[in-house]
DNA sequence: TAGATTGTTAATCGATTAACAATC
DNA sequence: TAGATTGTTAATCGATTAACAATC
């Protein structure tokens, strides 16, 4: 129950075998700014670019240079003054502290049209990510193959999920079914063994202390541009009403 | 270029025209949890429900009553001291808050696999918002339909987009392309008019001043969840390794 | 009135920012 | 050495939390 606790206790703080830096423990606004770097930096070496400054990475990520290295600082001093940073060793280092160097297993529950979408994506692979099963719970779906030519998956039936997650298959568990399955495959897959679960259905999930659970929910999202599409709304009717202005409209 | 202002200066503290409560700015972090709390009532509205207390319908939400009560207060003063709140009362105040009390229209651009998962997602329209648009630049996907069978859409070219705007049927605009495409389909949507956009591609957006994108990346919520397994791991490790247990493990 | 529950306060915590000393 | 750029500090800002007075 209680196994999880927070690395600042007792032994954190000591080297950690692997050694290297001090302290731990990255903020998670940090963490979730990471992966975006991240990409940005894989994309420069492809390119063959060897070094980069704060300033040009942080505007390619769409964030100030003084966030972007005090980010960067959580991680170790990884650049050099007066220089920049190694775009290939840095995007290395992030790999590692994001847990990228080692490949991951994702089973998706729900194979309709989201799930389909999810197969379909490229972005999966290229960033160490296997899709390792697709299950579904209706008959007729299961047994249909779904996902890019060169990596077609075939829908499984729900009980594949226990022997998956038992062999070290899987890590992490995609609920893509309708919102009123999606407590029930959230406590199967949390019985099976997943403690990494991401969320595609508009539903809150409740799960026990030590599981990670993400969500995406693109009704939340499109809310969020609505309240800000009315707060523009009304302060432009604000600006007709009171400010000095009102010409130049009326044609 | 800078007509858009925080609500804070002159004008705003005065009342608003619909008058009612003082002040204004709703904190973003509140703002991103309404739609939760919002999705929540209304499912009890439709159960029947008529009261709840900041207690269940934070336990509901996955949120603190705390942080429930506190977040509700900037909306006002809806709730009945020693009873609780009116569920549908509440629920209609939020969704005023949000610009939900007007429906929205939404141009979806790319109709690869995401785009017709968007389509066929039936969580839009319940909560105000209509897919005016699905469009892309394949020549020989315009034309094809999607969607529900009960709401099917016609796939439409990249020049429908201007109009849709134009005719103030979209307020939204949202990006289901691939990364490459992802820039110059949100700089056709911001000179078109949108001023907000939802982005699925992978893919950082630079846009002027007044616009607000929100961006939803696959890859990046794995890797966050890829972060907190390995964190987790590396915990374990540690408890194996410095701690006085050991035992019970290895049978 | 007694019990329940809100709305608000004040303290704490975490994230952002600007500035600059360190140093390549 | 002079110029450039990092890594870190300290100040500010925003979000969370616990506690409780207000009040139904």
């Amino acid at each position: 129950m209680s196994t999880v606790r927070p690395l600042t206790s007792s032994t954190a703080a000591q080297s950690t075998g692997r050694g290297r830096t001090a302290e731990r423990v990255i903020p998670s606004a940090t963490v979730a700014r990471l992966p975006i770097y991240h990409r940005v930096l894989l994309g420069w070496a492809d390119a063959g670019r060897q070094t980069v400054s704060s300033e040009d990475l942080a505007g390619a990520c769409g964030v100030s240079p003084a966030k972007l290295r005090k980010d960067l600082s959580y991680l170790g001093s990884y650049g050099t003054r007066g220089v920049g940073y190694d775009v290939r060793f840095l995007a290395y280092q992030i790999s590692r502290e994001l847990g990228l160097t080692e490949p991951r297993g994702v089973v998706i529950v729900g194979a309709g049209n989201l799930g389909q979408a999810l197969v379909a994506y490229r972005g999966f692979a290229s960033r160490g990510f296997a899709i390792v099963g697709l299950l579904d719970i209706h008959p007729d779906t299961v047994g249909q193959r779904f996902g890019a030519p060169e990596t077609p998956i075939t829908v499984g039936p729900m009980s594949d999920l226990e022997p998956i997650v038992a062999d070290g298959r899987a890590q992490i568990g995609v609920i893509a079914t309708p919102a009123e399955a999606a407590q029930q495959v959230c406590d199967r897959m949390v019985a099976a063994g997943l403690r990494s679960v991401l969320n595609f259905a508009p539903a809150v999930l409740h799960v026990p202390e030590g599981v990670e659970v993400r969500k995406v929910d693109l009704a939340v999202e499109l809310q969020i541009l609505a309240f800000h599409e009315q707060r523009r709304a009304e302060e432009h009717h604000q600006t007709m009403e009171h400010a000095s202005l009102g010409k130049a409209i009326n044609a």
